[in-house]
DNA sequence: CGTACTTTTGAATCGCATCAAATCTGGTGG
DNA sequence: CCACCAGATTTGATGCGATTCAAAAGTACG
């Protein structure tokens, strides 16, 4: 059936997008090394992280290569909808899947629909608030106080689940894994930590 | 007069905002350890830092203040166009100045003007490009790297000019002054950066 | 059962934070 | 003009914590 794309879209896309949009999205599997875009090029869709791992990056002066996002989950490179070329190569690090979306529908859309731009707007100032957190977290100089901020931020009520692991988690707080289980280690056997099968819990007073 | 202080609205803002509601900016002083607004708090308007600094914190769970946000210049507390209430404080940290703009007449506006919206959705396209850059730069281990990839991110042409000197720009690389005094010394040393009154230069292949 | 991955612990090294102090700078008032 | 101060800038010495390299133990899956 051609519905089954749209079945198969995930949740935050089918609140944020109009029905007629939805109707337009394709998922495709991505394989690690491919490329997705290329800078230079026209963007031409909006792409749509559900699984996998996709990095935007370009080269630096000195041919260093300069990671700029690396994306889990969520659209990658929504500044297209501004730019007329992509400013970097967006390269899957991790196989995964994506939801392409047409541009132009995005654009009149969001032109004509003002509820759609209501919901284009909370959307980024969600991403805008959690994007402030994590820099005030990577500004933190301790592991036991990043994680802690981590938990206090992104997770409710001081649970935090934790998909992919430690060690996927490490990568999140720019910490090698070694110094995450460590850190976790520690703040347990002081008691301010513990820890179920798939949940970070903060002990303190709460 | 009264429209003094919308010749003082900052560029940003007067190329952002309808006519009609850059008419009912009020700017005004702000002192250290003043509080803008209180967590709980129903949001009235929003708020521009032209100068001075702010930041947005909560306690967490055990006590500690946890930091959202520092801001300089720009909007504080965005995602309050969404919320009923605060979820933290502001507190400024370094005197300055604000400009408040009431909610409301940005809500109506947003959802009246679909010009208006699709600047406000580029803007925030540009924070969310911007922050997701930092925070890929506070991912990296040192220093230097991090000071590269800032001219390289920020700066044009590998050319990044210094407004309130190293020690300002230490805190946005989330290292202590002295760290930073050394990587420069350090990278001017070997020859990979060049140092102008005002300016940052990047040396490499250019 | 074997392979691949995550999780865990250990030991050595390195870079940054920290504390301290000297120099340089611009601005203010005598 | 000089004295003086507050701040930025610079250099030095020390310690801690994370990285790094290494290896073992646990776990999922075909």
């Amino acid at each position: 059936m051609a519905d089954s794309a749209e079945k198969r879209l995930p949740e935050p896309l089918r609140k944020l997008l109009p029905l007629e949009i939805q109707a337009q999205c394709a998922s495709s599997p991505c394989a690690r090394g491919e490329l997705l875009f290329r800078q230079g090029k026209k963007p031409a869709q909006m792409l749509y992280v559900t699984c996998g791992e996709v990095v935007l990056q370009r080269l630096g002066r000195q041919g260093a290569i300069v990671v700029l996002q690396r994306t889990r989950r969520g659209f990658i490179g929504e500044a297209s909808l501004d730019s007329v070329r992509y400013h970097c190569d967006a390269l899957v690090t991790m196989s995964g899947e994506t939801v392409a979306i047409p541009l132009v529908a995005i654009k009149q859309a969001l032109a004509a629909d003002s509820g759609f731009a209501g919901r284009w707007i909370a959307m980024l100032n969600q991403e805008v608030k959690r994007l402030r957190a994590q820099c005030e977290r990577l500004s933190m100089k301790g592991v036991k106080e990043r994680l802690l901020h981590l938990i206090e931020t992104e997770g409710s009520e001081g649970r935090l689940p934790l998909g992919g692991g430690l060690k996927s988690m490490a990568s999140e707080l720019g910490v090698t894994h070694e110094a995450l289980y460590r850190a976790v280690a520690e703040l347990e056997k002081i008691g301010a930590l513990r820890r179920r099968e798939n949940l970070l819990v903060v002990v303190g007073g709460g």
